[in-house]
DNA sequence: CCAATGCCTTGACTTAAGTCAAAAAAAATG
DNA sequence: CATTTTTTTTGACTTAAGTCAAGGCATTGG
């Protein structure tokens, strides 16, 4: 287990803010700790406070009345969420779960509204985190409203090669089932898709381990939406 | 033509700041005027700022490869629009274009942000701002991945009812297109749905007055999602 | 007043993707 | 290592919603 101080320092809010003012955010924060698949929080369930993942993985997700589930984000060591209602002052837009064994930091809202209130930098990093994450959902968006499955599908695994900083291979870091979750479809379709991708020569997927056969392929097809 | 001034008195943006910020504001706001169907900007293009609605109607959507185009939001007075990339640093991530003539204010990027930065209430403010933009996207990516049409359409009938006011009748703002393309599907199905929701007696429906008949079945409709 | 344009609706058809059910494969457990 | 349990795949079927094409309706302007 890492240091407090440690993680603090590392994660993209709190960077490049001076010493000084890393030990008052030190101050403020938390630790949780988390078996795999606990509720952190419920859609709708009262906030006084956000969190950054130390260690392990939160999903954030949305459930329909009848139970069907959609992943909105999987978030691992660095991240915040559930910051939302901090600043709109009410309750958590999505619930979030553990899906490993985790380590969290929370904020209590009133310590770090007040925080934010005398740093200028920090309240900057903030703004920086929210855009990006309003970047990420008009990404989402579009994908689910202008896409169809094999189009998201496509995207993600591209998105995937940029992160793993590999052009040819990747590795699936979620079950298929929450892969299929998190591009809005099910499991039988996602499955029903990688198969034809394969028979297609666009990937080789055997299990979690996916090679990129054709990259423009699968670019054409991020972009189109069109399978065959 | 209102006085810029009042225009950011009025704004939620700046709710709350004292005269001499306002003052502040003012001194970096610029007017620009646009006539109707004009581009503000297109997505991919470089920001150097941010805009505020003073008068008119802006839409804000993203256009797929086939040229198909979906409306993530219509913005009328007050409201701000394009502040992502001003703390994401890049470019903006979807187009913004007039519905009606309109007066827009731009804030310039860099004086904007040494603006926030000697400003903690402005900052709250704009975190504010954009937390309760990811709210709303939370809900629209609900609605478009666990919601069929005439769950999303009833919802959104719903949210105009609050809106307006009247819980038994709605005026919609928007032509039955652009109405079409918010909620993420094309005229044709809209005119089908609104249609059947007529034919059981949901609501009644003449050009762009609609009237609630039966509140609570919509409104099982807006949560389950199925109609019939 | 009548073309003309844009907006909305209707009908016939197609298709992507969901449902349900069951088998197969993989992973976890004692 | 055998047996649960979970995850993934496959097949047959249904359905929501998209496409294409045509017609109606209304608003605007010559």
């Amino acid at each position: 287990m890492k240091k407090i101080l440690h993680i603090i320092a590392e994660a993209p809010l709190f960077n490049g803010l001076a010493e000084d003012q890393l030990n008052q955010v030190r101050q403020i924060a938390v630790d949780k700790f988390y078996d795999k698949g606990k509720t952190v929080f419920l859609e709708g369930d009262d906030c006084n406070g956000f969190y950054i993942v130390a260690d392990g993985k939160v999903k954030i997700y949305k459930v329909s009345f009848e139970g069907k589930e959609h992943i909105l984000h999987i978030y691992g060591p660095g991240h915040p969420f559930g910051e939302v209602p901090v600043f709109s002052g009410r309750q958590f837009p999505a619930s979030a779960q553990t899906l490993l064994k985790s380590h969290l930091l929370f904020f209590p809202r009133t310590a770090f509204v007040a925080l934010i209130s005398g740093n200028p930098s920090l309240a900057l990093n903030m703004l920086a985190v929210l855009s990006m994450r309003l970047r990420q959902f008009t990404v989402q968006i579009e994908n689910l409203s202008l896409k169809e499955v094999p189009g998201r599908l496509a995207s993600y695994l591209l998105y995937l090669t940029e992160e793993q900083g590999r052009p040819d291979s990747v590795t699936l870091n979620i079950s298929k089932g929450q892969l299929a979750s998190l591009l809005g479809t099910i499991p039988e379709t996602l499955s029903r898709i990688l198969g034809k991708m394969n028979k297609q020569h666009l990937i080789e997927a055997s299990g979690r381990e996916i090679k990129i056969l054709d990259f423009s392929g699968m670019e054409d097809l991020a972009e189109y939406g069109k399978l065959q």
